[in-house]
DNA sequence: TACTTCAATGCAAAGGTTTGCAGGTAGATC
DNA sequence: GATCTACCTGCAAACCTTTGCATTGAAGTA
């Protein structure tokens, strides 16, 4: 019942090898030749099948989407920019939820790895050996992972976390915490990593609870342990972890930002509208998108899969590009943030506080210049 | 480079006829050799080519999910049920946005055609006609739209917004107003018709505004309209756009809920978190997407594509299902509703309120049960 | 006129899999 | 011991497309 190469070939009176030139090597096909088929392919809505393309010239013309857990609002707004951008240069994209089980991310890059051109791989939380052994079999691009040897898209979260610190500790707070996200999470890792330095350099104490699962219950059920650990103000891992301790510590009668100031990061889009509003460091989500996504492709057009030669396959080599790309976060500071207990003293060590973060206007959607590429 | 049917065969010393039927038949096949097959396709870390495997079953284990805006907090949990339930019966997701773009969607619809087996329409925009024409071309569920002759999965907004009318009317509002949703949605033009009936019943006279883009922005660009139209109450097309109302109302310093009660529809996870919460209908979304997934995977194996028989390819009829679920929805009551000017006093017309809607103990993730059929 | 060149088209193999049919072997039955 | 019956396996065609090579014919050159 579907129209073939075949339809269109018997309606306009030449071989099928014409038909499909005319489609993928128009300049080899006769000007006249060339409107009659078009027209008789577009009459019988003939669309070329990619299965069957994808069979002889191993480019099936789709991505992989491997996401964490698609109902973290972190993630949609990824997505979105990710399918976009695969669409308008033709791609089609698997999107696949793994809630944040390593063991399914391998099981879906296997699956996926026969259909796909390449594969994104969004805060994966299997080790990294794993995933540079999957890099053989599908090209792979990492996103929020920095690991060596491999295509990567980073938000520069330690940036950010050194930023909320010191807007902390200009505040005026010296005792604080970093709600940690879950275990295996490189963005975590590098949020303790930055956050325990700045804090050490504005000569704050930093105290670790979690890790947390990434979810709203996850700050809410650290309400009690925060109130408890006596520090005035938090970082958390993300957003819906910050938001979750909003409502925790509402509920403990522990006020906002007037007894602890909290921090999130993302800067989802929920974080303008609790009360008070959030204040967060702003990762470029949708560029991350875009981005991975065309490394991923610029990755498939300079290597690709297999080539053909007179019927024999030639395996072309392995080499890949290995470019990291790092996009800049930005403080916006909301309500959720206030003067500590030493506000107005002056701090013990350091000198000055530097260029500190501004006001943000909140436009909503922060627009992000393309990142700097700090390695390949 | 990637391993096929046959190097197991090769590895195993039997013909790839055998080692096709170890996966797809394997009663056909002795036992001993079974077992050395699977050994051999383990080792060799073999996975059946499923482009290949559709090439001639015509059957590709691929559906498409087509959503009007996936950064639409709405949807998420949707797809991610949907892709869920799929990948449960071994079926890929491919996800595609269409920016509440109508002729997008057809154009998707066509280019997935031939990659799937069929189509998930998620809140479809374009006309009813078309969608039909395009169910020819594709096994099509819809899901949020009622069709006459197509399988939908229906939330039950009438009875939503009834119930939201009935509320406020019961808390003594007469003036309400309702945000229309986009053109050409089926929801919006559904809870204006049931919110209408309520509102007639109940005494009350509804205003209706709009159309709007269903979106935060859509909400506050209504709340001046909203004051100036001397309404206490008003019922949105979504949470989102009720949300941006709150903030628009908030900004224009209209007290929620002293002065103007607000009702959502959804309960997204949003919903729990503005201040005050959103008194909102909820829809089962996520149970929608399993259904909707089930209905297309049931159609899928009453009527398969083409069957092969010796060499001939058969069409097999173009006979459907045309099943229509609608999943019930239920009011949770918030924080944004309360008193009216006329509380209190005995309403107009008619005599008692009836079983009014239950304060819910708001659990967060609403189970429902499995909708009812309404027609086949 | 004879030869080369080039553009346009056809031919056929290949890609990985499924599946109807036919062949082969072994056990059971009489 | 011959015949029948299962069971298992191999053969080859088919799915739809791309692409290197061969073929054709016309235009250009000497």
């Amino acid at each position: 019942m579907p129209v073939t190469i075949r339809d269109v070939a018997r309606a306009s009176g030449v071989h099928i090898s014409t038909v499909s030139r005319t489609f993928s090597a128009p300049h080899l096909v006769n000007p006249e030749t060339r409107v009659r088929v078009l027209a008789c392919a577009e009459d019988l809505g003939y669309r070329p099948n990619r299965a069957a393309r994808a069979l002889i010239t191993g480019r099936t013309h789709n991505i992989g989407l491997i996401i964490a857990d698609i109902a973290n609002p972190f993630f949609p707004p990824l997505i979105k920019a990710a399918e976009s951008q695969a669409r308008h240069r033709d791609y089609h994209v698997f999107v696949a939820d793994t809630n944040e089980d390593a063991a399914a991310e391998e099981e879906l890059v296997h699956a996926l790895a026969k259909q796909v051109d390449g594969v994104l791989l969004c805060s994966p939380r299997m080790s990294n050996s794993l995933i540079e052994q999957l890099s053989r079999e599908v090209p792979l691009v990492v996103v929020n992972r920095q690991l060596a040897g491999l295509p990567c898209v980073l938000m520069d979260v330690g940036q950010g976390a050194r930023s909320a610190i010191e807007h902390l500790a200009g505040l005026g707070h010296r005792e604080i915490a970093l709600l940690g996200g879950p275990r295996g999470s490189w963005t975590s890792r590098e949020l303790r990593r930055a956050a325990g330095a700045a804090a050490r350099a504005a000569g704050a104490e930093l105290t670790v609870l979690g890790p947390n699962p990434p979810t709203e219950t996850g700050g809410l059920a650290q309400a009690e342990q925060v109130r408890r650990a006596g520090v005035t103000a938090v970082l958390a891992y993300n957003d819906l972890m910050a938001i979750g301790l909003l409502e925790g510590l509402d509920a403990l009668g522990v006020r906002v930002p007037q007894e602890v100031s909290v921090v999130g990061v993302d800067d989802i889009s929920l974080s303008r509208l609790t009360r008070p509003k959030l204040t967060t460091v702003a990762t470029p989500t949708a560029a991350a998108g875009r981005t991975a996504v065309d490394m991923l492709l610029q990755q498939d057009t300079d290597f690709p899969r297999t080539a053909r030669g007179g019927g024999a396959t030639v395996a072309v080599g392995v080499r890949r590009t290995t470019a990291q790309v790092m996009l800049q976060t930005e403080l916006v500071i909301r309500d959720s943030t206030g003067p500590g207990p030493y506000a107005g003293r002056e701090r013990p060590g350091t000198a000055a506080v530097g260029p500190g973060p501004h006001r943000r206007a909140d436009p909503g959607n922060p627009v992000v210049a393309a990142g700097d590429v700090v390695a390949s």
